[in-house]
DNA sequence: AGTTGGTTCTGCATTTTTGCATAATGGATG
DNA sequence: CATCCATTATGCAAAAATGCAGAACCAACT
C-alpha cells in the first residue's frame, strides 16, 4: 500500500468530496478519485458511498478513522521534529509575537541584535495566535494569561495594563479627556471582538458614548493605526502606547484583566546557546523599557 | 513531503544501502536513491553520508529515528486493522498452527468443517512461528509454554508429551527398542536445533548413541517424514505420533518440558460468531482425539 | 420546466516517476 | 598489482501517474 494514499483518504473524509479534497491537496480531482480507488482495491474494502453530492464514508472507514488520524499525527510529529532539527543546524531562532508588538516594538531592537550577532538568524513570526513552542517556534513574546504549561520556561515582563490614548495631532486640534466625564466631547475608535467580549470590550461598551464612536476596527493593529492617524481616541496596551512618541496617554483603563506579558521558550531549549542569547538580549531590552515605564506609571505595571 | 518517501528512508537505514533496500522494497536501486535525494531536499537535511560501501545515517537522521519508526508503527496499525475488518466482512477465519499439526492433524477435520459450514472460509496459515492474534490471525493451535498474554482466551488441549517412534516397516525389518538399553542395535534420526538446545535435544544427545545417528534434520517436519519413510527411529509429539497409523510408539521420552498444546483466540473475538463456530468445532474434535489418547497413555497426557 | 452549480467519472495528452544498463569507485582478496 | 564484488550515481527509454476537458448526473432554485 502506498503510504501517501492515506493522506488522500484523510482529506476526502474531512472535505466530503474528491473535488474539495483536491483543492486542499493541491492536485486534480481525478487524481484524488483514482488514488482512493486504488486504495480500496488494495485493502479490499469499500471506503466510501459514492454519490454525486460527494463521497460519504462507510462504517468500515469510520471504524478505521482513529488509526488513520494516528498515521497523520505520526507524520506530523516526524516533520515537526525534522523542522526543529533543521532550524538548529542553520543557526535560526524562530521568534513569535503578536502583530502589533512585532511591527511596533521589536523592529529596532532586532536590528540591533542582528548587528551584534551576525551568526544568529532570527526568523520573526508575527501572529496573534499562539504558536506551539515544542516545534512551531523557539521563543514567544506573548500577552495573555500567565502560562500554565510546565514544559515552558521564561519570565514575566510586565502586567498587560491598558490606557486610553490619542495622537498629539488629535490633542492639538481637540484637546483630550482626563476622565470619562469628558468623553462626551470626543470621537472614539472601537475594537470589535469576533470572540466573546472580554473585560476591555465591556469597558469600552460602558464608557465610550455610543453616538461618539466614529470608527470600528476588527483588530488591535488597525485600531492602533487609526488612533495614530488622529481619527479619534482609543485604548491600547501601555507597553505599546507608552513607547509610541506620537501618543498621549489620556487616562488608564481601570480594569483587572489578569493578563501579563511573558517571554517564553520550551524547557528543552534552556541550554541551547543561540536561543539563550536571543532570550537574554530580549530580556535585557524589555526590562529596560519596563523600568522606564515604571518611572512614569508606578507599581501598577 | 511524500509520505511514501519515509518508507524508503526507513529501509535504507535498516539495510545500510540503497541497493539492499531496493530488494526489500521490491523496486529499483536508482528509484530508492532518488527518493532519498528528494526527501533530503524537501527537509533541508543531510540524512546519510553517501559512501561506496553504502549509506551511513547521519546523527541528524539517528535523532529522527524514533519518530520515523512511530510513523511505520502507525501505518502498520492501520493496515492491520484494515485486514481484520476485511476478514470480518468476507466471513474468513484465519487459523494458524505449526507445519506438522497443520498438514498432518487438521487436514481431514477442516474438510469436515467446510462441508458443515460452507459460509465460513478458513484460511490456514502453517507456521512454526507464533502469529499475533490481535491482527495476524484469528485462532491459533499452538504447542509451547502456557499462554501468559491476558488478551487471549482459549483452552488447554493436552500436555505436549513426546515419545520415541518408528514406522511399521522399520519395525518389521529391525524390530524396535522398548528401553534405551536396546538403542545400540538401531539407527536414529536427530533434529538439529538452530536455537539453544532444549530438554528434548538434551535427551536425544544423552540417549541416542552418537555412532548410530544416521540422519540429522533441521526441522521436526522433515524428521517426521524421515521416520515415516523407515530411515530410522526418532522422537515425535504424541499428539502427532499417536494419531499416525503408520507409527509404532517405542517408549516415552521421559522429560518434563512444561509445554502444552493450546487453542487460542483474542478476547475481542470472543463473541464473533464465525470465530466461535470454528473454535467450538476444533475444540470438540481435539477433545475427542485427546480422550482416545488418554485411553492408551493414561493421565500423563 | 429550465437553469445553475455542485459533484463523479472517463478519455486522452502531458508530465513525472521508474527501471534498465552501465560507468565509476572503493574495499577485500589472491 | 590485478581481479572481483559490492556499492552509488546517471542517461535514456518505458511505464505510470497526473492534469485537462468535458459528459453525465443530481439537488436546489426560479
Amino acid at each position: 500500500m502506498e503510504w501517501g494514499d492515506l493522506r488522500f483518504l484523510l482529506h476526502v473524509v474531512r472535505e466530503g468530496s474528491t473535488l474539495a479534497a483536491s483543492r486542499v491537496l493541491n492536485t486534480s480531482q481525478s487524481t484524488v478519485m483514482r488514488r482512493i480507488a486504488v486504495l480500496e482495491g488494495q485493502l479490499g474494502l469499500s471506503l466510501f458511498e459514492k454519490r454525486r453530492s460527494g463521497y460519504v464514508p462507510t462504517d468500515t472507514l469510520l471504524g478505521l478513522l482513529g488509526k488513520l488520524e494516528a498515521v497523520e499525527a505520526a507524520h506530523s510529529a516526524f516533520e515537526s521534529e525534522a523542522r526543529v532539527i533543521c532550524r538548529g543546524l542553520s543557526g535560526t531562532v524562530r521568534l513569535t509575537t503578536p502583530e502589533l508588538i512585532s511591527s511596533h516594538f521589536l523592529k529596532f531592537p532586532l536590528q540591533q541584535f542582528r548587528q551584534l550577532n551576525p551568526d544568529i538568524r532570527i526568523e520573526l513570526v508575527a501572529s496573534d495566535e499562539y504558536l506551539d513552542l515544542s516545534w512551531e517556534a523557539d521563543i514567544a513574546l506573548r500577552a495573555g494569561d500567565p502560562p500554565t504549561d510546565g514544559a515552558l520556561f521564561g519570565r514575566r515582563i510586565i502586567n498587560d495594563t491598558w490606557s486610553v490614548y490619542c495622537s498629539r495631532a488629535y490633542a492639538e486640534a481637540n484637546g483630550y479627556p482626563t476622565t470619562t466625564a469628558d468623553f462626551g466631547k470626543h470621537g472614539f475608535i472601537c475594537i470589535v471582538e469576533r470572540a466573546r467580549p472580554d473585560r476591555l470590550t465591556e469597558w469600552m461598551n460602558t464608557h465610550f458614548p455610543p453616538d461618539n464612536i466614529v470608527l470600528r476596527h476588527s483588530s488591535l493593529m488597525s485600531a492602533f493605526f487609526s488612533v495614530k492617524a488622529g481619527d479619534g481616541i482609543g485604548i491600547c496596551p501601555d507597553m505599546i502606547g507608552m513607547n509610541e512618541p506620537d501618543f498621549i496617554r489620556c487616562m488608564p483603563v481601570d480594569v483587572q484583566t489578569g493578563k501579563e506579558v511573558w517571554l517564553l521558550a520550551h524547557e528543552r531549549n534552556r541550554q541551547t546557546p543561540r536561543i539563550r542569547i536571543v532570550l537574554d538580549f530580549l530580556t535585557e531590552h524589555l526590562m529596560k523599557k519596563v523600568q522606564t515605564m515604571r518611572l512614569v506609571m508606578g507599581e501598577k505595571v
